[in-house]
DNA sequence: TCTATTTGACCAAT
DNA sequence: ATTGGTCAAATAGA
């Protein structure tokens, strides 16, 4: 954890405050979320929907905004692509079939991309955009596999969002989705939104976000298991991962955070108030951001 | 035929 | 050397 970068640990004033504001839109966006896990009546639950969307995409933008001040990039409008994401359509070399030797140099990305964000659902089916599964991996340690997906659009509108699938361990109906990146694209598709009445939890993480991640799922379990098992029609394992049970635990979580944590952060939910805490870490170290957290939620 | 998924190999980071 | 993320050939499906 030792950071020795002393411009980690005194960034420039405006980059403070620059985050200071960001963080700001974050908390806020934190906070609509969790607003909108409350109050799902039958009629505002479409609304809600699209409301969880946008908050989605509100705390993809915050976050990408920060990954972009952190690094010092600019936002990606002319970023320069890498050499296999410049393939559009055409896949190569017809007439030789070299074995993708010389082809493959800088093709691969640094392992993790240092913002995303997590979902817990029972539901892996139709978050509203269209993905194209890439990969599976096993994991070391892990029971289940992770795939691996990346927007259809990546190619002929160098969309870069991706996410990872992976069956959770204690509860094996649940499924952990990370997403990477935010959608740049025009989805046809997306009209139809029909999401995340199941969304329970959103949390972001960073490059070693592990901790939080099972905290909250852990959280989870403990309270929904039951419910949730005795919901399932079945977990039908063979099309691994479109299992898609209608089941509500967002309460669960909701009973569970306001039980651990007191009313601390009333309206905030654990799980995206300590993720926040996680995320902040990422570009200053830990005493600033308890300073930098405490003014947050000062006022 | 075309498009999507599966799967082992390749490669970067640890 | 090990692990995880991506590529792309082989395969499956429409």
């Amino acid at each position: 954890m030792g950071f020795q970068d002393e411009e980690i640990l005194s960034p420039p004033i405006w980059k403070r405050a620059a985050m200071k504001e960001l963080a700001r839109g974050l908390d806020s966006a934190a906070k609509l979320a969790s607003l909108l896990q409350v109050g799902s009546s039958e009629k505002g639950r479409q609304e809600a929907a699209t409301a969880g969307l946008l908050t989605e995409e509100i705390m993809g933008r915050i976050s990408k905004a920060m990954a972009a001040l952190e690094s010092g990039e600019n936002m990606g409008v002319n970023l320069v692509e890498h050499p296999s994401s410049c393939v559009t359509g055409n896949k190569e070399g017809i007439g030789g079939k070299s074995k993708m030797q010389s082809t493959r140099k800088a093709g691969y990305r640094r392992r993790g991309s240092p913002y995303s964000w997590t979902r817990i659902t029972s539901n892996t089916i139709d978050d509203g955009r269209t993905w194209r599964k890439y990969g599976q991996k096993d994991i070391f340690s892990a029971k289940y596999p992770r795939s691996y997906f990346r927007c259809t659009h990546k190619f002929d509108q160098s969309c870069k969002a991706s996410k990872q699938v992976q069956r959770s361990e204690d509860d094996p109906s649940l499924f952990v989705i990370t997403y990477f990146g935010e959608h740049t694209c025009v989805d046809a598709k997306k009209a139809t939104i029909t999401p995340s009445s199941e969304l329970c939890i959103i949390s972001f993480e960073s490059r070693n976000g592990e901790n939080i991640k099972q905290e909250t799922l852990s959280s989870l379990n403990q309270e929904s298991e039951e419910e949730v098992l005795s919901n399932l029609t079945s977990a039908d394992s063979a099309s691994d991962y479109f299992v898609s049970p209608k089941v509500d635990i967002k309460k669960y979580v909701q009973e569970q955070t306001a039980a651990e944590h007191g009313q601390e952060h009333n309206g905030l939910p654990l799980a995206l108030y300590s993720s926040f805490m996680n995320y902040g870490m990422e570009f200053m170290d830990y005493e600033d951001f308890l300073k930098f957290d405490h003014d947050l939620f000062q006022d």
